[in-house]
DNA sequence: TATGATAATAAACTTGGTGTTGATTAATCG
DNA sequence: CGATTAATCAACACCAAGTTTATTATCATA
């Protein structure tokens, strides 16, 4: 994320990054128009333009920024190689955690009217974050269909965590890591084919 | 689904569907203009305004007759409640199949640029359909955590099922929903909490 | 196959958002 | 403070959207 010295630089990237969560959260993007949204948050419709393309534009600027932090959320967790495992995952907790505090614009993204690439990109991420996690714990020989079932956990989880937001975060991050806990444990530890 | 009459209508709503899957493949609905999709398949632009609002609303209407047909393929599908349950899941196959003869559209609405609204009303009839027929098999004492168990099963076959499609179906449809039973009867067999 | 109905076309038009430009004002940083 | 740069404002051309009317082509069916 590129460190923006400039205060109203700030400001503007700010405003029209709230007004456009709010237009989300009643429209579909296909709806709103640089000038609807400029004048949401009452900033001049040339001033959009000095920063960004059109709207979809901006949304991936967003996106780009959103992907780079979860990242960032997980990274500077390094796995506890020799120690058993925590339970729950820290690693579901920390998403969860993650999308609790960015919890208007994850709805806006990852719901609904959300953008279907990005939901995939954040799939990717915590396929490799959370499989290198559980890897240990998977009795995999690694056959064709393996990759189907991670692609069914990672979905599985991915859906957990939707409904979770639509239904408006009803509990904590830590309940919700303990309840994926719970599905996998008793669940995929028999997966091993 | 409307039955039209007049072979016109027929020839001009299938041009424009088809005009419009070809340039959903290439770039996102948000990019379509009236104008471009018209052109593609040599209609006038105005008889395109004597059937549709714009390409959103020609879109929603595809949508709701593929949903109308999905349901209608899993309708006529009575559960035999007192045979034993076949293996893999009829209705799974049932699935996939339909999936396998409109891949086309199926890609385009569920994988990378789909849209999130359509993908979640699947997942709505999936959900319905294929709990009834496993009901029977799943032993849950509807506590709170079912749901998101539900949720987590669901969300992980539509997963697995987008996956398929974005691969190009190199599978048929058949051994499709065997890896999916293997998932879920040496999976989901212990989900009763 | 003739005919009344209706769908598709073509051309012309208004409207409104888009994207750009250049000049001016205001805020920021050092 | 002073230099720099961001934000504003007004004006502009452009083009897709959406509508209208008249004309042509096609269809259903008696």
């Amino acid at each position: 994320m590129d460190k923006i010295t400039d205060r109203r630089v700030r400001k503007t990237k700010a405003a029209l990054r709230g007004a456009l969560v709010k237009l989300m959260e009643k429209k579909s993007i296909q709806e709103i128009s640089v000038k609807e949204l400029c004048e949401k948050c009452d900033i001049n419709r040339s001033t959009f333009y000095l920063h960004y393309t059109d709207v979809y534009n901006l949304l991936q600027m967003i996106e780009k920024e959103m992907l780079l932090e979860l990242n960032a959320v997980l990274e500077d967790f390094e796995l506890p190689k020799n120690k058993p495992q925590a339970s729950p995952s820290p690693i579901m907790c920390k998403i969860f955690k993650f999308l609790a505090s960015n919890a208007d614009m994850c709805r806006v993204l990852l719901c609904n009217n959300g953008d279907m690439a990005f939901v995939e990109e954040v799939k990717g991420i915590v396929r490799i974050k959370f499989m290198s996690e559980w890897q240990s714990r998977i009795n995999s020989s690694a056959n064709e269909q393996t990759e189907y079932v991670y692609t069914f956990i990672i979905s599985g989880c991915i859906g957990i965590l939707q409904e979770w937001l639509r239904r408006g975060m009803p509990k904590s991050a830590d309940e919700m890591a303990q309840i994926v806990e719970k599905i996998l444990v008793s669940g995929v530890a028999s997966l091993s084919f």
